[in-house]
DNA sequence: GCATTAACACGTA
DNA sequence: TACGTGTTAATGC
């Protein structure tokens, strides 16, 4: 067994990080007590991959801290980056669903902390919890929007916009929660996101900032105003 | 014209 | 000290 999982060094999730997940805050009784005994908790170092493509379903992962991405190597040898994915988010549904393989990779942009449940207690919940299926069936439909949203995205050509169009995506309180008002991501790694140069993020970053939609910080952007950085970022 | 890379100074964790 | 940010100059499409 060569490194299976970021998950094979994992430990129970402590209270605080139980707090912190959200799906948790739905379920009661039975289903709570098994699914914050299932849970593990494990780091990932910057370039350590998540979950990778073709792998069979283990997991359905969360990012309790950090930064990951979602991509796909291509037979050219490049890499498509689908979307980056911050703290609360909880992914791979879909392939635990289907009980198909990983359709794609995760990796940590930075040192990340994630979290895990088993794939057999995911579809305990399934079978077992109709406030986890509405759950689930939320953040589906939420992350069906995320994605005509990231084809708009992609149809700019104004870096600026790009960049707006990224943060709005990057602060969606349904499908990342943990993010908050501020979130924790450098200019470089934004610019991976996007795909443009870091010294042209930090100019589209200053443009947002002079407008008052954003804040500017050290290792992160704070959100100022979305439904105008949403506006931006469709113009 | 506009974005990219490279390079450097400076500030912060 | 290592890393993130702000800025400028040279280069390329």
């Amino acid at each position: 067994m060569i490194n299976r999982s970021v998950l094979e060094r994992a430990r129970p999730a402590t209270r605080a990080e139980l707090e912190g997940i959200p799906w948790l805050r739905v379920l009661e009784g039975a289903d709570l007590q098994r699914a914050q005994t299932a849970l593990r908790i494990a780091p990932a170092q910057t370039g350590e991959r998540i979950c990778r493509f073709g792998r069979p379903p283990t997991f359905w992962f969360g990012v309790v801290d950090g930064l990951l991405k979602m991509s796909n190597d291509t037979p050219s040898g490049g890499t498509i980056t689908y979307m980056g994915v911050p703290p609360g988010a909880w992914f791979g549904e879909g392939t635990l669903i289907k009980r198909e393989p990983y359709r794609y990779n995760i990796e940590a942009l930075r040192r990340s902390t994630v979290a895990g449940l088993p794939i057999e207690d995911f579809h305990a919940l399934l079978d077992r919890s109709i406030p986890f299926n509405r759950y689930l069936m939320n953040q589906l439909n939420e992350r069906l929007g995320h994605f005509i949203a990231a084809r708009e995205i992609d149809r700019q050509d104004d870096p600026d916009s790009r960049v707006a169009g990224s943060l709005v995506q990057l602060f969606n309180p349904v499908l990342y929660p943990g993010v908050g008002g501020l979130l924790r991501i450098t200019q470089q790694e934004l610019g991976y996101l996007v795909g443009l140069s870091r010294q042209r993020v930090n100019q589209a970053l200053n443009t947002l900032a002079g407008q008052g939609l954003i804040g500017i910080e050290y290792g992160g952007v704070r959100v100022r105003d979305l439904a105008a950085l949403r506006t931006f970022s469709v113009r």
